[in-house]
DNA sequence: CTTGCATACATACAGCCTGTATGTTTATTG
DNA sequence: CAATAAACATACAGGCTGTATGTATGCAAG
C-alpha cells in the first residue's frame, strides 16, 4: 500500500472528498441552519472548491439530503444496535424508546433530522428516509402490543406516537429536563398497554 | 365617508398596504414555501414596491413571523368559536382535538404552522407563539382529566401529544385519511382515560 | 394657511450566493 | 502509449436580500 501523494485511486478520491464535504456541511448546518450557510462555507471548511461540491452533488439540496440520510442511517443502526430481547412487547417498546432517545442525544441530530429536513426536503422525502432507514419498528411493536396484524389505523396510530419521540428528542436537544419526557413518553406507551389490557 | 381618491389618512394606508403584504406573502409561502419566495414576487403580488415592506417589516423573516402569528391567532379563535361544554373531560379533549383537526384543514396552515414555522422562525418562537394564542388548553384538559394540578410531567405529556395533533393535521392535509387520524387520536386520548380511571 | 416634521413609501446600489459553462489535470483503459 | 473519462478548478450570469438615499404626502403647530 503507497500511504503519501503522487497515486491516489479515483475511487479514494471521490470517498475521501465526499467525505470531507459531507462533514463539513453536516457540522455548519448543524451550527448555523441549512438556510443561512453557503456553499462557498462549505468548501472552505473542507477544503475542496465549489467545482468538487457541484461534481458529486447536483445541488445544495442534494448535499443536504445525503448529510441527512448518512444521519438517519446512523440513528437507525445505534438503535438497531441496542436492541437486546425484550421480555414483553412493552419493555422491547420502552427499551426502544430509549435507544431512540440516546441516539437523537447526538449534537445537532435533532435539528437536521426533525427541523431543517421535513421543511427542506418535504415530509414526503422524509418519510421515505425513514422507511428505507429504521422505519417500521414501531409499527412491529404496535403490532406485537396489541396482538394482531397492522392496519390503517395502527398506522395512524404509529405515525402519532413517532410524532411524540420526535417531539421528546427535540425537547431534549433544547435543554428541556430529559426524565419528565421520558416518564411522559413511558406513561403515553403504558396507558396504551393497559388499555389493550382491558379489552 | 370619502371612499375615492384624494385623501387616505396615514392610518388607512399602512393597514392596507400591510393587509396586502399580508396576503399576498401567505398566499405565496403557502404555493412555494419560504426559501423558494423572494421579495420581489411578494411585491409584485401585493401591487407595492419593496420600499413598501421593508418600511412595515424589518426582513423577509419578520413579514414570515406577521404571517404565520396571523395564522395561529385564526386557528386558536376558530377552536375557541367551537368550545361547547362537554360533559366529561374526555369529551372536552375530543372534541377539542376534532375543532384543530377542522383549523388546520385550511388550506396552507399545516405548511406554514408546522413546516416551515419551526425551520425558519425556530421551535421556541414558535411555542412562544403558541402559549400567546391558543396554547395551554390542551393541559387544561390533561389536568381536568387526570383530576390534579399540572406539573413538569403532564407538561411533557400535553407536549408529546400535541405533537401528535400536529403531525395528525400535516397528515390529513398531505391527503392521509382523515378518518384514520382521528380515531387513532381518538384512541390515545381514550386509553389515557381508561389508564387514569384505573388508577 | 404655511411651515416644519414625520410617515410612507420609491429607487438605486452593493454584496453575496447559486448553478452552469468551460477549462485543466489526473487516473484508467485498450 | 494513446485515448477517454473522471475529478476537479475557474469564470461567469442571474437573482435575491438588505440598505442607503431620495421624494411625496399626511399631520400638527403657530
Amino acid at each position: 500500500m503507497q500511504e503519501n501523494s503522487g497515486h491516489r485511486s479515483n475511487r479514494e478520491r471521490t470517498r475521501e472528498t465526499r467525505a470531507a464535504l459531507l462533514s463539513a456541511a453536516r457540522a455548519l448546518f448543524v451550527e448555523k441552519g441549512y438556510a443561512d450557510t453557503g456553499t462557498p462555507e462549505i468548501v472552505k471548511a473542507a477544503n475542496v472548491t465549489r467545482g468538487a461540491l457541484y461534481h458529486h452533488f447536483r445541488d445544495k439540496e442534494d448535499l443536504f439530503r445525503a448529510v441527512v440520510e448518512r444521519e438517519a442511517v446512523a440513528v437507525s443502526s445505534e438503535i438497531e444496535r441496542n436492541a437486546c430481547a425484550a421480555a414483553t412487547p412493552l419493555d422491547a417498546l420502552i427499551s426502544g424508546s430509549n435507544a431512540y432517545f440516546d441516539a437523537m442525544a447526538i449534537e445537532g441530530r435533532a435539528r437536521l433530522l426533525l427541523l431543517d429536513g421535513p421543511a427542506v426536503l418535504g415530509p414526503e422525502e422524509m418519510s421515505r428516509i425513514d422507511r428505507e432507514t429504521g422505519g417500521g419498528s414501531l409499527l412491529d411493536g404496535l403490532a406485537a402490543l396489541f396482538g394482531r396484524a397492522p392496519d390503517p389505523e395502527m398506522q395512524a396510530l404509529a405515525d402519532l406516537l413517532s410524532a411524540s419521540f420526535d417531539r421528546a428528542a427535540l425537547a431534549i436537544a433544547q435543554s428541556a429536563r430529559r426524565d419528565d419526557y421520558e416518564s411522559a413518553m413511558a406513561t403515553l406507551l403504558n396507558t396504551l398497554t393497559v388499555a389493550v389490557a382491558g379489552t
